[in-house]
DNA sequence: ATGGCTTGCACCGCAAGA
């Protein structure tokens, strides 16, 4: 089972290099986020007509997330486990989707990004943190396998920034933001690029300007997160860079994570 | 130099992203 998370920025815009990926890849799950469009409008047909059925938290113009899974793979997805949003957690904007698809819990989430530490935006941030991790522990209890995917908006380690100097204290490797992060370890869920030797200097999103993914001037913000029986099971994590050197490409590559 | 691109929405510039 293969199980993928990739930031589209606009699934209006990337929707043929999803369905591209997706043509080349066969990954059975692809966690979604930023769709940046609502429900009515969300390329169900399209999406199908390339083999893959979609279940989606649509909104206007931000965020929206969404999981596809492969038609042929011939997955089972409970309808009425499929949980919209944080549970417990009011929140105008659609950064949760999650469902168990043949028995393993997938979350896609599009965690926010903060802004700057110190700010509004951060402190929802830290909010919002909050309750994933609340919400996160029940549902590890109910779903010993479980997929927590998508962009986290926060680089883990020095490891994971290209210019750590450059960047220390900033929003996205914030020491709070950092141990939000821990936290989340601290449940028991294992970071499955981690599990493997990677190259040094692996990232998932490179900023448009300033040439930076010509310069590898990137950070590793999108994590597959998964819990320890899901971990064992894992047999390699990799980023797929080829999709950010498309023409119009979205700023952030996938992750996917191969389950034996 | 706090910019530089890219998106959506609404209009001919703005907010937001990371």
């Amino acid at each position: 089972m293969k199980i993928a998370t990739w930031n589209v920025n606009s699934l209006k815009v990337r929707q043929q290099h999803v369905i591209d990926w997706l043509a080349q890849t066969r990954v059975d799950v692809l966690c979604l986020q930023e769709l940046k469009l609502p429900d009515e409008k969300f390329p169900r047909a399209e999406l199908e007509a390339a083999g893959y059925k979609s279940w989606f938290a649509g909104q206007k113009t931000y965020n929206g997330v969404g999981i596809l899974v492969r038609a042929e793979s011939n997955f089972e997805v409970d309808e009425i486990n499929v949980v919209r949003n944080i549970p417990g957690f009011e929140d105008l904007q659609q950064r949760v989707i999650a469902a168990t698809v043949n028995g393993v819990r997938i979350i896609s989430a599009y965690f926010p990004n903060g802004q700057a530490p110190g700010s509004e935006k951060f402190a929802y941030k830290m909010r919002w943190l909050d309750a994933l991790r609340v919400w996160l522990r029940e549902d590890m209890a109910r779903h010993p396998q479980l997929a927590l995917c998508g962009d986290y908006n926060i680089a883990p380690d020095d490891r994971d920034v290209h210019d750590a100097k450059a960047w220390e204290g900033q929003n996205l490797v914030s020491p709070e933001e950092r141990a939000h992060f821990v936290q989340l370890i601290e449940l028991g869920l294992i970071d499955a690029f981690r599990k493997f030797e990677q190259a040094e200097k692996l990232f998932t999103w490179w900023d448009y300007r300033m040439l930076a993914f010509r310069r590898n001037a990137g950070l590793r913000i999108d994590h597959i997160l998964l819990s320890p029986e899901l971990a064992a099971r894992c047999t390699s994590c990799e980023v797929d860079k080829v999709p950010r050197k498309w023409d119009q490409p979205s700023d952030h590559a996938p992750v996917i994570a191969t389950i034996g």
